[in-house]
Formats: structure tokens, sequence, C-alpha cells
DNA sequence: GTCTATATTCTGATAGAC
DNA sequence: GTCTATCAGAATATAGAC
């Protein structure tokens, strides 16, 4: 291989992919392969020859192509929290924090080509057996319940008039929203539902 | 073939399988087949052996394995629907009948192995692009929030003190609460969530 | 590179309807 | 007899996992 073609490869490589090791590479391939194709419809092939590692390569790394969704969770699942505590920091107000999660859907949708809760979508492919996997699952969503637990009791505690308002209540109620607002949104590719579930949330709040 | 022979092979066909016709006996182990295991883990030799047709037969009736998708949605819509207004006309009051659809759904996962929302799953593992699929999705989904008006309307009609709330307002909610019930359910294999959206419905409505 | 699995097509045969 | 629907299975091509 030529130093041209080497310079090529890596021009038409994204930038977070040059200098990461294989494993690195792999695992950040199979992310975006799984999300926008789903894991059945991703070949062992597309995901070697886009990360750019020989056959043995990858086999050396992982005992199959089924151990990589262990890895495709955990980082999504990173990744999540990473993005969402990002963005909220941004906000000012405890209000605008705590309707934050909801304003952020609508930038990943025009954006990203969104195709809906990543966990939701590995819950939907994978046979409901895979208990490592599913603990993960939980894991995170009872991470992403808290996370609007916490914004909850902040916004609540700032405002007089929502003292009577129960933050675990509120939460368990938050999350459901959420996660029907996504799964609603990708089916319509509307932002909608979104809007429904702030508007919910607001009349629930009485405000 | 001995006409014991006959009866046997009867015997351990399922009735909803007797006398229908390849078509229909195609559809309905794809039915199966695809909720239980997903589109893309279902092997088209599956579907021809458990449907009991040729497989000269099967590709008569479907140009392609992924044809039956839009069977599929069909069917499934199609029952959504019969079994959820077969049950919900069990309940006397318009309360029952209000929070009916989630109460129905503990039987379910429990009777059924119960693998999520149908159409959501399918969104997950269909590209976005195919319209007519989406369409169909979408307009199960319009079809099940005017349901859930319905049951609303009723509800607010008949209590007094309930004549202050939106009756559009609440079946968006309901369909946001019901679907990411459904979500959490299915990931976390309990029942918890069906209760907490019972719960914020309570709450909202001032009960 | 190898081997398996999958989707699809093709061949030949049977049974009933007209 | 002809036509159509069905069945059984071989043959092919492709894609997949390893």
């Amino acid at each position: 291989m030529t130093d041209w073609s080497v310079c090529f490869i890596l021009s038409v490589m994204t930038n977070s992919k040059i200098k990461k090791s294989p494993r690195e590479r792999i695992i950040e391939t199979a992310c975006d392969l799984f999300y926008k194709q789903g894991f059945h419809a991703t070949g062992i092939n597309q995901i070697i020859s886009e990360s750019a590692v020989a056959k043995a390569s990858f086999y050396d790394h992982f005992p199959s192509k089924d151990e990589l969704i262990h890895d495709y969770v955990f980082e999504m699942s990173k990744r999540d929290f990473a993005d969402f505590c990002a963005e909220i920091d941004e906000y000012d107000t405890a209000e605008e924090r705590f309707y934050g999660p909801l304003h952020i859907l609508g930038p990943w949708f025009i954006e990203t080509d969104y195709r809906g809760c990543p966990f939701q979508n590995v819950v939907s492919e994978i046979p409901l057996k895979d208990e490592r996997i599913l603990e993960m699952i939980k894991k995170h969503r009872a991470r992403e319940r808290d996370f609007f637990r916490q914004l909850g009791k902040e916004y609540i505690d700032e405002r007089s008039e929502l003292s009577d308002v129960d933050p675990d209540a509120l939460a368990d109620m938050y999350e459901l929203l959420f996660d029907g607002a996504i799964a609603n949104a990708t089916a319509y590719r509307s932002m909608d539902p979104v809007e429904s579930a702030i508007a919910s949330l607001k009349n629930y709040l009485g405000r």
C-alpha cells in the first residue's frame, strides 16, 4: 500500500476515527451502523470494512458479532448521558432545564437522521433472554428517570406554587411521556408528540 | 391416507389454521413469528415450514419476504383493535373503560410472552423509507388516539367535576403515557410502568 | 478463505374444477 | 382434456459468520 492510499483512507475516515485503536474503531463503527440500520440488518463484513480492520483483528477482539451488542448498549448509554448533561448545562433557569430533555429532541431529529431510542430498538431486536443487556438497559432507564427526578426537584424547589408536587410521581410521568414522545415522533416523523409531552407536563403542573 | 391420519394431522394443527387457505396460513404464521422473533431474525424457510405450504406456493402468493411485512402490519393492526374493543366492551362504567386499555395490558404481559408494541418493533427494524408501512402505522396510531379520546370524552361527560378537562389534550397525553408504559414494561418486564401511567392519569384528572 | 444459511427460482408431479 | 392451485424438493446465487 502506498503512502497515497494511506492518505486517502485517512482522509475519507471521519476525524474521530483517526488514531484510534482497532477496538475503538470497531465499536464506533458498530454504534453508527447498529443505530442506523439495526443489529440484524448490519453484516459483520460492513462493520469490518468500515472500521478498517482486518477480519482476523475483529475476531481477535470480539468472539462473535453478538458480543458487540453489549459494547453497543454500553457505549450508547454513555454517549446519551454525556450529550444530555452537556446540553442541559447550557440552560440558565430551572424551568428551562426541566423541559430541556424534551426541547433537545428537536435538533436531534433534524440534525441526525433520528431512528428513535437506541435501547428501545435493541429491546425489539434481541430476544428478551439476554439478561446482561436487559440489565444495562434497565440501569440506563433508571438513571434517566433519576435525572428527570433531579430536574423536577430543582424546578419544584424553585417555585413555591409547585411545593405540593411529588417529585417521584413527576419523574415517573416524565419518563413515560418522554419515551412515548420519542416512539411517536419517530413513527410519525414529526415533533408534534414532543410538543404534546411538553403540553402534558405544563398542564399537569397547572401552568 | 386413512381417515385416522387425517384426524391426527388436523388435531395437531391449531384450530385456527384448519381449512384456511395457504395465503391465510402464511400470514398467520408470519404474524406469530415476526412478533416473537422479529422480522430479520425470522427466516423464510421457517415461515414456509410452519405454515405448511410449499416454497413455490409461498412465492406464488408473495413476490418476496419483504412484502410480508405489509400484511403483517395490516393484520396486527386489525387484531389489535379487535382485541381492544372486545375487552373494553366487557367493562360496565365509563371510568373502567377509560382505564381499560392500561388494565388490559397486565393479562397480555402474563398470558402471551409479550414483546412490546408490534408497530414500534417494526419501526425499529425497517428503514424509515418505506412510506407504505409508515402510513399504515401512522393510521393505526391515529385510530388508537381517537379511541382513547372517545373513552376520555365519555368519562368526562359522565363526571361533572371533569367538565373542564380538554378531551384532546387528554387523548394526546394518554397516547404518550400508553406507549411509554408499553416500552418500559417490555424493557423492565414489570407492570410498574403501567401502574405509573394509571397513577399519572389519575393525578392529572385530580383524583 | 471457507463454510453455512438464506432468499429466490426452477422442475416435475398431483389433485380438483370446469 | 385443460387449467389452475398446490406441493415437494433440487438448484442457484448471494450474503453472512467465523
